[in-house]
DNA sequence: GTCTATAGTACGATAGAC
DNA sequence: GTCTATCGTACTATAGAC
């Protein structure tokens, strides 16, 4: 019935949903089949271990950001408007259902246990991620639409992980927690110094 | 040989620095029992649930943070300082160890999967720091010490949100990140605007 | 590519002796 | 307060039929 790759991509899509609902060690091969109407077995015939699959989620998002970023439209893009999409991708993505986080902040809490080839794989999203938002950053400062002091790399590092937090903090106030943080750091790049 | 209360302290200071390395969700009772020398039906003893285990490792961090900040050392501090002795507690509570959460970020990371009444002392703790945050932040300013716009709570979020955030996004990028992010933090409030 | 069946392990929790 | 022993459950993973 279902081709190879349509199982292969729900699997993927629920896992990673799961994982950024519950955290990649609170579902098991069994949540993924039941929901999906198969049996575990079929589960470990496209990734025999879980650490295939979990490989495997983060890779997807990797080559998901960097198509995203190499989009004309958001190329074309100010400096300003990029930091808005991306932060309006990011709201969209994660607080518009029901408290998931994103894949960076999951893995990043989760990963003294998460298996060894996916924390490299986890590294290569953080580090690419960051020097997008970096670049944005230093662009920004030279165009003067945004304001900040020291590097474009420090501000970024603020930045992502003001984000991650207030999305995970949300969970315990709420989603007005998230929306009157990312506001205040928002209106404090646009400060005229 | 040993007490009651010592038996009882060591558990909960043992799970506590368990559930930050790995998560609420990641040791068991066999972890707790085998490191302590005694068996798993004695932990049970002590905290009958997980559940149990889980709420007291909360109490106790709110009691231990409502301790510290009624200090007279602490509470004679002017803003200014009484923020960098927090961040100083923060950093050597956390990252003095090998990449420890704090327990904000730990429980918020596994929120969902959280015992119900744990979630409810964890909020507690949550309200409690922001609150003194907030409270700080506001003499702050008021004192001209500190520099931001928009309302001191709003401030508040966003800071703990970067100190949690940053703390987690550490494990991905090393110590660096976090010192990096954190000065960040910090020069942008003393910038004069 | 999906199934049934199952091995092997780890978990939270409890009963009852000491 | 700690022990031995054990129950019931859930997990990752594999072998072999279809």
């Amino acid at each position: 019935m279902a081709t190879r790759t349509d199982t292969k991509e729900k699997i993927l899509d629920l896992a990673e949903a799961l994982m950024r609902e519950k955290g990649f060690g609170e579902f098991s091969y069994a949540h993924l089949s039941s929901e999906l109407n198969i049996k575990n077995a079929a589960v470990h015939y496209h990734f025999p271990s879980k650490d295939d699959l979990g490989k495997a989620i983060i890779e997807r998002a990797l080559q998901r950001f960097i198509t995203w970023s190499h989009l004309d439209s958001i190329k074309e893009m100010r400096p300003k408007e990029k930091l808005a999409a991306f932060m309006e991708v990011y709201y969209k993505q994660n607080l518009d259902y029901s408290f998931r986080l994103c894949l960076i902040g999951s893995s990043a809490a989760a990963f003294p246990a998460l298996p060894e080839r996916m924390q490299q794989e986890v590294k290569g999203l953080a580090e690419t991620i960051l020097g997008w938002l970096a670049q944005v950053f230093e662009e920004g400062r030279e165009k003067w639409e945004l304001n900040f002091n020291g590097s474009a790399k420090a501000m970024a590092s603020v930045f992502i992980s003001t984000l991650a937090g207030a999305l995970q903090l949300s969970r315990i106030g709420g989603k007005s927690f998230y929306t009157t943080t990312v506001e205040q750091l928002w209106n404090q790049l646009l400060v005229k110094h």
